[in-house]
DNA sequence: TCAAATTGAATTGTTTACAATTATATTTTA
DNA sequence: TAAAATATAATTGTAAACAATTCAATTTGA
């Protein structure tokens, strides 16, 4: 459909039009599906970046903020004050180790353990709302996945020979 | 590899994964590719909202700040701001509509139009990072946007009642 | 062992982004 | 035709996000 037809003449131009752009449709499509998440999560008084930091813990509990951040690939930059504001709403705790002081320890509260079990239904009416066949969309986070392992080693490579 | 396998045990709460999560991996991924523009654009002192408010003008130039928004799915809030920036350094000229002034027109300068040429060299080099399979990334654009697709549709059920 | 390098979190500054509101212009309708 | 409704940008306020820097703790290695 908008792949190259025979109908529409092409030019060198093409490569710049918004709809050959894989970024954009993967930034258009990430903003769209955010924005419906805010009245699901508006209950719980969190945005969709808490909501991430609530599903890595679940996953992994009493985690640094450098794990998080590799996690969620997020900075302590935005993490920071995020945890803090999250601290002050007790869905988390906040430790500093006692072994290394650098390392700062984040860890669920009950009232944030205790919201896995409600959370339960917020990915599954985004679904619906996506109208998302599991085994297409689990195909497509595969699709990512691999972009985003492409992009890191493309990274690694450029940083390997300062040792 | 990551989709269920019989040799880990599955439960109720992995639909709570983020590696299950799909629009965890769109955020991810665009803000990835996002990031590394950045160089590319650099020489243009550019960021990439900038730029995808270039690409949208070279494809269609003098248009409204509304329709602007519509094409880039950014609001006014988003684009004034940056639209002004974007005239104070030659890019662009706004416009307000003799015929009705609620519309400001948007359209390129000279140096606006000249960048097109220079800027075909930005994809060509994002397309080599993320060794993107020119079909394989139009099938990737193409699910996208039917996810896209399927989001506004929802909105509009949601208001077709009230006129 | 102690200076230098590295690490992790916090801070600072800038840019995006969006919701909600405001201001102005235009269109609708009573 | 005047009031009400609607449309468009601009503004305001808040939250993310990241780069770059700072600060303190730890590790390395000379």
């Amino acid at each position: 459909m908008s792949t190259q037809s025979n109908m529409e003449e092409s030019n060198k131009y093409d490569i710049l039009k918004l709809d050959n752009q894989l970024c954009f449709s993967l930034y258009v499509c990430s903003k769209e599906i955010i924005r419906r998440y805010k009245p699901l999560l508006d209950p719980y008084d969190l945005t969709y970046t808490g909501y991430i930091i609530m599903m890595a813990l679940w996953e992994e509990d009493n985690i640094t903020i450098k794990a998080l951040g590799k996690k969620l690939y997020l900075d302590s930059g935005t993490l920071t004050p995020l945890l803090k504001k999250m601290e002050a709403q007790g869905y988390i705790n906040r430790n500093r180790s006692k072994d290394d002081e650098r390392n700062v320890y984040i860890s669920l509260t009950e009232k944030g353990k205790k919201m896995k079990e409600k959370a339960l239904c917020i990915p599954e009416q985004m679904i619906c709302l996506l109208k998302l066949d599991p085994k297409k969309g689990m195909q497509l986070i595969e699709e990512l996945k691999k972009i985003i392992r492409i992009l890191s080693e493309a990274d690694n490579e450029n940083t390997v020979d300062q040792k």
